[in-house]
DNA sequence: AAAATGGTATACCGATCGGTAAACAAAGCG
DNA sequence: CGCTTTGTTTACCGATCGGTATACCATTTT
């Protein structure tokens, strides 16, 4: 499933054929149909609901049900990683881009939403206003997806120098945004 | 040429299929192969140095040449009409997000990096400090292509309601970050 | 009028696409 | 042991892929 995964990652749904998907996971196209017997878009749909899945457990809900601070800090930390420090990129951000997203709208909007949705909701019980929290959280998911664009645009996926990568200092400046927001009063 | 990179926008490099160009263009395969005799990379390659000519007629040079307030201003309203509110997406900023971004590697980098230089220098020449220009020069395409990521993920494309996407939303935001850090001392 | 030019339409190429079917192997279980 | 279940292999399907070749058409040039 990890491997499906990286196949959708790195090619795209079009990109994404079966005999990339074969070569990758190993397996045989009858393997492949048979724990996907709706064929690619099962397979994609798989991934999304993994992806999902995921997202719910390491940082949808810790946003959702921990403190505010240390739901953040672990979403801040989950982010970086699930990213590789911006030299994977999101999947559900990937889809959403082109045609691919009207076969997932579900999947794609809900994600999203979702993540807005438990971001905002960990700003406003830590202190910020409706409307600050609301916007912020809305900045951060989309400064995250920003990143991961530029980020893969300007080739930044060496293996080393994880230290100063636009995605790095794009985390670091939301951060830093976070916080300040949370000690100043709400404008 | 801009039905063929509309084709590109809409189904991504791997899914503009020659079949889908010749509908969208309404030319026969003979013609496109007499205008791009390299095929679909060539057509590609075109799109996106033409895509590349616009901004920098319409984003780039007004930002190198113009006086930084009236350069940022121009850049405001181009990026608003080129992306139609965030209806329409970066084509650059899609490619860069699959394996296409290899073929196009030079183009894709150097669209974002020659953005990115143009904005500091403005910003850099509108007061700020050195760092404070680079950092926020990003930030700000950055969160550009986020807003659209996010803008079409959430299916933003109703025809009516431009005033309240998440595109514009984000736009404004962002404007209001350079007014007040052109008002403010550099931190 | 003849020739060359710029562009188009069409048929066709091998390769690959997503998907199906059937034969087969290996356990699980009575 | 036989029988089913679970999974894999393999061959194959029609459709479509990107790309080529050729014939054709409309100008323009000579």
């Amino acid at each position: 499933m990890p491997q499906l995964a990286e196949v959708f990652r790195v090619h795209g749904f079009e990109g994404a054929s079966l005999s990339r998907i074969r070569a990758e996971t190993g397996l045989g196209k009858g393997s492949l149909y048979h724990f996907f017997p709706g064929g690619k878009d099962e397979m994609a749909a798989a991934v999304l609901a993994d992806v999902d899945a995921w997202f719910l457990r390491e940082v949808f809900s810790p946003l959702d049900s921990l403190p505010p601070e240390e739901g953040l800090a672990l979403m801040w930390r989950a982010v970086d990683g699930y990213f590789a420090s911006g030299r994977r990129i999101c999947l559900v951000g990937a889809f959403a881009l082109d045609a691919t997203r009207d076969r997932f709208a579900a999947a794609v909007c809900g994600y999203f939403e979702r993540w807005i949705a438990s971001l905002r909701g960990a700003l406003l019980r830590a202190g910020l206003a409706n409307a600050r929290a609301a916007a912020l959280a809305e900045d951060l998911v989309l400064s995250i997806q920003g990143a991961l664009v530029l980020s893969r645009a300007l080739r930044e996926d060496a293996p080393a120098s994880h230290k100063d990568t636009v995605f790095s200092r794009a985390l670091r400046r939301m951060q830093d945004e976070v916080g300040q927001a949370l000690k100043r009063p709400p404008a």
